[in-house]
RNA sequence: GCCCGAAUGGCGGAAUAGGUAGACGCAAAGGACUUAAAAUCCUUCGGAGGUAACUCCGUGCCGGUUCGAGUCCGGCUUCGGGCACCA
């Protein structure tokens, strides 16, 4: 009899082992065939490791496990994403340096991550705080710069009225500040933007160079949100300037009854004199700067707007001169921040049309314009419309292109949804901007030698009462020579948003110490692109997209060789609390990970997670759940006292070869779940015939060791092996001995099931037929009925349609 | 509101290409072992009816396609993620 299974005396044993030996550390071999699997770096928060964490982590961790014993150079690192707004509000409160607080966290996450096992390369970590790594965000910032594609635009941000400081927008709950609740209002701002939408259409279109799973490149392709239209210009009545709105519908130009201008839009001001109700403009502005976006555009809510009051515009088309409107369900930052009304065709104009007595003219036959608006543009003919009548809504927006571009009153246009990058926090800890502002010079640059800008020492990270980032108190700091012309000048006191460090990482890891460069030509030319990339949905648009961009960027400037960052992406589902509902600290449902390993083991967690339901989905915690994952390595601890000698047995040849099928698909599928099951059915096998041979227990270490693998290594090196399971080979199977020799199909008679009956694959119809004629419930389900049809479907199903 | 997902026993979930719904695990009940408990092992385990053989119902709701639908189509409901300064 053997100990009874105690990870407390193997786990750190063999975590001692692998990082004694180098197991994992990954260098260039052009020998070998290289993998680079990514998972997202954590934040490093107050809170440690959230049990969420270890579910992509050992996913990854598995699938280079298996790859490594499949042959395959991996790199699979780790890091730390360590600017944020949290770490900043913690030591403000606590009044400690964030860079401690940093340190600290770190610490705490390394720790946990290396008690759970995983096989990631510790020589290539990199935090995004250290200045040897954003030196490199600085530098490409540089860059961007340098290209044109970053921008000072003045740009609204949620600002509290009472505690005068910037807020985010997780910061407003309700449209008041979280902090003191008083109300919040958009202040505008100058600041850094990143030129994104110059990339729209390739961010778009090289999504059919990669593998990502469909609803990621769904989510971006919606996000980045094309639209082909038009811009249309709508003469203002008795002036020669001209209004000029974006429409995708130009087909409808007849329709258009009215305009609504965004309240911000700046032709307002230019024409305030003619505007008889300019106080109404006014108030109105006033109230839709303390909404958002989100809450503008919302349908449900009651239209709002006003009317102008002796501002009005002129149809192009239809020659009437129509009124003009300002409301807050038109934004300034899409399109032209104007439109064309044509409430018969819009549901948004018809609920406004409806609400302020506009007229509704129906254009696009098809609909009954006076109970909604009739949106679809597949079916419909041009009514109401002038040289367009009996048009198509294809062929009539084709037509009205052309006509306005020849009678020069707009043209065709694409627009996106996507927005440039606000690049600009009046935050401490964050990467400097690295420019300074010269008043001859203008915004300067600094010389790539100059970097790293390094964030200086502070009193206080509190923002500013003018909601400047504390860096602007810090005179000997801002104070500076113009790089150009040497005359005074003034740093830049915005830093960078988490998301700079966020999107080039996986370029560091490659080549983490690289003191000249952010990676070596020839690390850049084996490792990239990241092979495998996992990470959450909630990163799909933002993150995601930002580091696709600024890869491309880099490709662009020649710094990288690949047009796409990431191979491959897939996405993990959340972990829920016992009550199904997300983990947090208020609602007392967190589970911390460390419990779980110090009761039942780091493999017992791995295990567990990748048990606990299908990866991309959200899964609710199960403390019950936990204990019957360990009790599976309970009993494959035990099966070492079952054990005999020799190769695969007889009985369970089939069995052996179907499992390490499965398990080898599921691995790379990401179905961990059922490949457990699997792997718990054949333990099961072992259990039945109460003994193990040599061959089939090993084959079981080496197909749970991505899974297990502090279990599998014990285990593994008591059968009396010398090498480790990390320097074995992954198991094969024979493809003629995963199919057993017959099958049992089932037997039904309208579909309802009958009966069931073996067959071997080659059995032909007739006698199969023959045998389930004879069976008394099939000549009951079938007798005094007249059989129409019968269906067998090889080793799969025999059906008896009768009537 | 817009975009993207999801819904299957008491619970977590499984079901390559539309082919025996409920694999695997948890919980529960009964039994074995034990002085006892824990652990372990064995059995039962979607619902209703029936002594039984068996019958009927059943994958969020309504409808459709099909010999056959958890899976496909149309229309809903509810829940989760994202909505650009949380990351």
């Amino acid at each position: 009899m053997n100990e009874t299974y105690n990870p407390k005396n193997t786990e750190k044993k063999w975590q001692d082992i692998w990082d004694a030996d180098g197991a994992f550390s990954a260098e260039i071999d052009k020998s070998k065939e290289k993998f680079y699997a990514l998972v997202e770096f954590p934040y490093p928060s107050g809170q440690g490791l959230h049990v969420g964490h270890p579910r992509p982590y050992t996913a990854l961790d598995i699938i280079s496990r298996k790859r490594r014993l499949q042959g395959q150079n991996v790199l699979f690192p780790m890091g730390w994403d360590a600017f944020g707004l949290p770490t900043e509000n913690y030591a403000i409160q606590n009044k400690i340096h964030p860079k401690a607080v940093t340190e600290k966290n770190i610490a705490r996450f390394k720790e946990q991550l290396k008690a759970l096992g995983y096989s990631f390369d510790w020589n290539r970590e990199i935090s995004t705080t250290d200045p040897e790594y954003y030196k490199w965000t600085q530098w490409i910032f540089l860059k961007l710069f340098e290209k044109g594609l970053a921008y000072k635009a003045e740009m609204p941000i949620n600002w509290c009225i009472s505690c005068k400081v910037g807020l985010a927008n997780e910061e407003v709950v309700n449209g008041v500040c979280e902090r003191c609740g008083s109300e919040v209002v958009r202040k505008v701002k100058s600041q850094w933007m990143l030129k994104i939408t110059a990339y729209a259409e390739r961010l778009i279109n090289d999504l059919d160079l990669v593998d990502y799973i469909e609803k990621v490149k769904v989510q971006q392709r919606n996000w980045i949100g094309k639209s082909v239209g038009a811009e249309i210009n709508f003469n203002v009545t008795g002036t020669d300037e001209a209004l000029r709105v974006f429409t995708t519908r130009p087909d409808t130009i007849f329709g258009a009854t009215y305009m609504v201008m965004s309240p911000e839009h700046t032709m307002l001001d230019k024409y305030k004199e003619r505007i008889k109700n300019w106080d109404e403009v006014l108030r109105y502005r006033e109230d839709a700067a303390k909404k958002s976006d989100f809450e503008r555009t919302e349908i449900a809510k009651d239209k709002t707007g006003v009317g102008l009051d002796g501002f009005t515009c002129v149809n192009p088309a239809t020659g009437a001169e129509i009124p003009v409107w300002i409301s807050d369900y038109v934004l300034i930052s899409y399109g032209t921040g104007a439109i064309m009304a044509v409430p018969a065709h819009d549901e948004r104009d018809w609920e406004f049309a409806q609400k302020f007595n506009l007229p509704i003219v129906e254009v696009v036959s098809g609909g009954n314009v006076a109970d909604a608006a009739y949106t679809d543009t597949e079916k419909g003919t041009m009514v109401n419309s002038g040289f367009l009548n009996g048009l198509e809504v294809s062929e009539a927006k084709k037509k009205i292109t052309e006509y306005l571009s020849d009678k020069r009153l707009g043209e065709g246009k694409v627009n996106y949804k996507l927005r440039d990058w606000v690049f600009s926090r009046q935050r401490y800890w964050g990467e400097p901007i690295p420019v300074v502002y010269c008043e001859h010079c203008g915004y300067v640059p600094l010389s790539e030698a100059d970097l790293p800008l390094l964030l200086p020492e502070v009193e206080s990270y509190e923002t500013t009462d003018d909601g400047e980032s504390p860096l602007s108190k810090i005179t000997d700091w801002v104070n500076a020579k113009c790089p150009k012309c040497g005359a005074a000048a003034k740093r830049e006191t915005d830093t960078m948003p988490q998301w700079a460090g966020s999107s080039w990482y996986f370029l560091r890891y490659i080549d983490n110490k690289n003191p000249d460069k952010f990676a070596s030509q020839e690390s850049l030319d084996y490792w990239m692109p990241v092979d495998w990339y996992n990470g959450g949905m909630e990163h799909t648009t933002l993150h995601l997209l930002y580091s696709r961009f600024w890869h491309k960027f880099l490709y662009d400037i020649g710094q990288v060789t690949s047009p796409e960052p990431y191979a491959k992406r897939t996405s993990h589902g959340m972990i829920l609390g016992e009550n199904n509902e997300k983990m947090s600290k208020s609602r007392g449902n967190v589970v911390n990970p460390d419990d779980i390993v110090g009761e039942f083991g780091a493999d017992t967690l791995r295990t567990y997670e990748m048990f606990i339901g299908a990866f991309e989905l959200a899964a609710a915690w199960s403390n019950e759940g936990v204990k019957g994952c360990r009790r599976f390595l309970d009993r494959v601890w035990r099966l070492q006292d079952m054990l005999k000698g020799g190769g695969y047995s007889d009985e369970l040849k089939t069995a052996m070869h179907k499992t390490i099928k499965k398990v080898t698909a599921d691995y790379e599928n990401m179905k961990f779940n059922t490949a457990i099951a699997a792997m718990m059915a054949l333990t099961n096998e072992f259990y039945r015939l109460e003994r193990v041979t040599k061959a089939e227990f090993e084959t079981l270490l080496i197909l749970l060791n991505p899974v297990a693998p502090h279990i599998t290594e014990e285990l593994y090196e008591k059968l009396g092996n010398k090498k480790r399971i990390y320097q074995s080979k992954w198991p094969v199977y024979d493809e003629n001995l995963t199919v057993s020799e017959t099958v049992t199909i089932g037997v039904t008679v309208n579909g309802k099931v009958k009966a069931s009956v073996d067959v071997s694959p080659d059995e032909n119809q007739d006698d199969i037929k023959a045998r389930i004629f004879a069976i008394p419930a099939v000549i009951k389900a079938v007798e005094g009925k007249e059989i129409v049809k019968e269906i067998y479907v090889s080793c799969r199903i025999y059906n008896i349609a009768v009537r």
